[in-house]
DNA sequence: TATGAATGAGATTTCATTCAT
DNA sequence: AATGAATGAAATCTCATTCAT
């Protein structure tokens, strides 16, 4: 890479660094682009080579974040010091390792959801960026690899993450019903009995 | 009530329902408070007599429209030509009216789901607006007049809005992964599957 | 008077007093009559009835305050334990007392100041408000009274109020270029020298 | 100076010129900002590039236009035809000089002194706006070069200014108690006197 | 590529004043 | 006399976007 273009990709990160930054601090909202590149070092227009408008990099800032919760969830995944097995305690692993990190991270938490939370797990896991790490490959993966066979993955999927990305994020931002910490043993029950109700038998 | 209280209360609903069409028609990014008020036909000033901004209407709008959505399906289902008998097939029926409701109303579905719709469903359900009509206590009648006796009952009505919220609004929105009228009975079961998980014995 | 009429006077006093309060609270331009009316608890309609505008009653106000000032002044100056003789003693003992009482209430003087302390005590004493204390009259008395004659008695008041307000002014609110207290000597110097240019000769 | 550096000197120029014009035509009160920037003919939005708000243009304006003043009267001073000596008949000149400027331009004087005439020419003469021409050094030249010693020099400047700022403000505008070309010899008389008494000795 | 001055539409908000009750 | 809802002009200020350098 040319000298020229790392300077670029760093312009490129700067901003990227700086808007996420003010996102989680004081809002989509009250975010001015002005405010951006004054964080970032850079001047107005050098914004307008790099982004649309506030809305491209915000997405931009979801799709990568919510990436990163996944890399980070798999990663923990392949390296536990007890191998984790089957279908639903992967998914429960990686659930709850995402939840763990989001409890941590509340701006975080903020910012992903505020921006539909769904939506963008949804890009993540269904159909989205596949890029490096294709997390729908991932878990097509492990899918085939259980010792269960599957109708319907997809829906499955899907619901699955519909139901823990929402009840999860009321529960760690409300406490309610319950607190997370409470209300995990429901959500993980329920998983297991949306997961079992797609298993055709065992292979 | 006086002239003018009843004046006054013309004028206020006036600007409510204003706003709500061009909310709806336009988004609130797009929606000046000016657009609002000429629409309503009354003078700027009004519309700070009666709220404080536009997020302050928007969250008044939205919890009313939440309402009135149960409030629809709760009726449909006391006036079903044939009795619904159950807590499932209750909450389904209800579940299946609103997102047939929204089906036919995609600016509603995202006007309220684009401003947090779980969160508003649930401020509906479980903690707030106890004004009109308490939909918390016409689940709590519904689930105690039920055959079964039920367990944490808060946990399931939850875990059942926050699924149907969230899978549904994706799934009428973007037909992802399936067009809601497919995804419906994957939808159903899990709701059965969830309330089942919560009965403890036929009484 | 009528219980009326008392009624009245009152709704008008309490209009002057939460104007006085607000204005050297928040200054002049940054209170509105609606901040004023709702302080004195009457509705907004009700000003307009005593008042043109917030000038009105800002005037009304200044000649007030300025009044009560010479009057406590000229109270002390007449009731002086060791009684105080020479037109120059008299006088140095009247600014010195509205000095004093101004160091102490740096509101009241950057309120009437902020306003044109000068024509304000100007127009106290030589043109106007020729109402309950004619404090011009006063000042002639003084002057007649003393030991000496006098020149240009309108043009030596003047003069000497003039300076003694604009110098006392900036001297009690920003200490420049001496404290009050270290200024006063010079400031006393120089009104006795106007003064004795004014004098003729012993009567 | 780089083009664009040149085009921002102008632009900051016409704003405080447009000002300038409309604050003594109509007061700064009922001049608004879309007032300037539309005489200016530049955008509303520039205006907020070099000024904060109206009364940050107004305070520049106040220190420009009294700064403009003195140097006036010290060129005045310097080139008069025949040589001015002796530090009462110095101030008295460039006294004179301010006051018969003023009188010419009515317009200015209300606007310096609707905002604290004294504040302003203290500024200038004492603390402030050491920038081009000190007048502060150049009234302490003037004291040292006089044939008198002086006591005190800093208190008689400001003694100085007060009072004929002052007094001079009201003579000029309201011909109280005398017109200023009448008053003027009351002033000056006075003004010796000051001087006279923070004489120590002939050096 | 990068800059940042300039733009100017338009958003929000205030508030003196009126007038029907 | 008193009220206060309604007005709507006008004020301030923001900010995304452009474009000459």
């Amino acid at each position: 890479m040319g000298k020229v273009d790392e300077n670029k990709k760093k312009k490129k990160e700067t901003l990227f660094n700086s808007a996420y930054e003010l996102f989680i601090t004081k809002g989509i909202n009250s975010t001015a682009i002005s405010d951006i590149v004054e964080r970032a070092g850079v001047a107005k227009g050098t914004f307008y080579l790099y982004f649309k408008d506030k809305y491209d990099i915000r997405n931009k800032l979801i799709a990568h974040k919510t990436h990163e919760l996944f890399r980070a969830a798999k990663l923990a995944l392949d390296t536990a010091p007890e191998p984790v097995t089957g279908l639903d305690e992967q998914l429960i692993f990686i659930i709850d390792h995402i939840i763990d990190t989001l409890v941590l991270n509340i701006p975080l938490l903020n910012f992903i959801s505020k921006n539909l939370v769904m939506g963008a797990l949804r890009s993540v896991l269904l159909t989205g960026e596949r890029t490096d790490n294709d997390f729908y490959e991932i878990f097509l993966k492990m899918v085939l690899e259980d010792t269960y066979e599957y109708l319907d993955v997809d829906v499955m999927l899907f619901t699955i993450v519909e139901l823990a990305g929402s009840a999860g994020y009321n529960s760690i931002l409300y406490s309610e019903p319950l607190p997370i910490e409470q209300y995990k043993p429901f959500l993980y029950r329920s998983v297991r009995l949306i997961i079992d109700s797609h298993r055709v038998r065992p292979v």
